[in-house]
DNA sequence: CGTGAAAATTCTTAATG
DNA sequence: CATTAAGAATTTTCACG
């Protein structure tokens, strides 16, 4: 991916509600030209949608745990995670390497709700869990580096005043 | 939290660019009364911003792992996530319960990419690692259940049809 | 707090180089 | 592909109940 998008994609994965007039200012383009870049990064699959980022302790969820799986029985198909994606206290499920077959992210709202939703996971996907409790979050969701800050874009070639109508 | 306020979430957590007049007819309030609610969820921090959700693959970091940190010399002050924190390859830091002390994910290009960033983990915190890679991504980020689907609110005392102008 | 409407921006599309 | 221009839609503010 070239290095526009690059910028697009960041700027985006900072403030995913930035109008595609900031947008074009950063990355030094027209707004229209910034508007097709968006729509095929989208179209593209690399940017996959839009989420606001909210606080699970407002959402009265405010505690989280990774919880290792793995099966009663291996020689079964393994298909947990269909078997388990009715559970809105799963945030996500991610299969690795290693001794556990998968390590779920979820969030509850507290140690009972906890104690019910392992419960239900070893029955749904008759499976053991290993649980590790999160005591705090010093930090979650960093955007990823993507090409230079984006900001040195701007002063290439566009000069900054608008034209006006 | 109250019930429109967490159907206005629900709703921006799954589509964080949804209209205010969208927003308006999914919670059968008027486009300001909802834009004011947006207002004030963001500024008490419920609302905490917007992102894009972008695929990894696209962006060349195609390897996630989990890296599980433990001080060499438990006898020093635990300042792990503020000496991580320059390293772009951290998705996040939890602080956990359990035999390790935090739990990173990691995003990297290939397996070379992180033996680096394990190194550089290593020296600047001054930890031991432990590694789970992950092979799939089943699901990730799910939206958390608040509240009913938010559509039932709708026909609760407001009539379908828009007034127009 | 909610409503309705008006003004300022922005989004979206189309024509053009 | 990028640019400019123009109509449609949305965001944002305001006065009022």
């Amino acid at each position: 991916m070239e290095e526009i998008d690059r910028a697009i994609v960041a700027a985006l994965t900072v403030d995913g509600r930035l109008s595609y007039t900031d947008l074009a200012e950063k990355v030094g383009l027209s707004v229209s030209a910034v508007h097709q870049r968006v729509r095929r990064l989208e179209q593209r699959g690399v940017v996959k949608g839009y989420a606001a980022r909210v606080s699970f302790e407002s959402l009265d969820l405010p505690l989280t745990a990774f919880v290792a799986i793995r099966p009663f029985d291996p020689s079964q198909p393994d298909d947990a995670p269909e078997r388990l994606a009715h559970l809105p206290e799963i945030d996500s499920c991610y299969s690795v390497a290693g001794e556990d077959f998968y390590l779920l992210l979820v969030r509850v709202a507290g140690p009972a709700d906890l104690e019910r939703v392992l419960q239900e996971i070893r029955t749904s996907a008759n499976v053991t869990t290993r649980t590790t409790v999160v005591l705090s979050t010093p930090y979650e969701h960093r955007p990823p580096k993507v090409a230079q800050p984006a900001d040195q874009l701007r002063q290439r070639g566009v000069p900054a005043e608008s034209p006006g109508s």
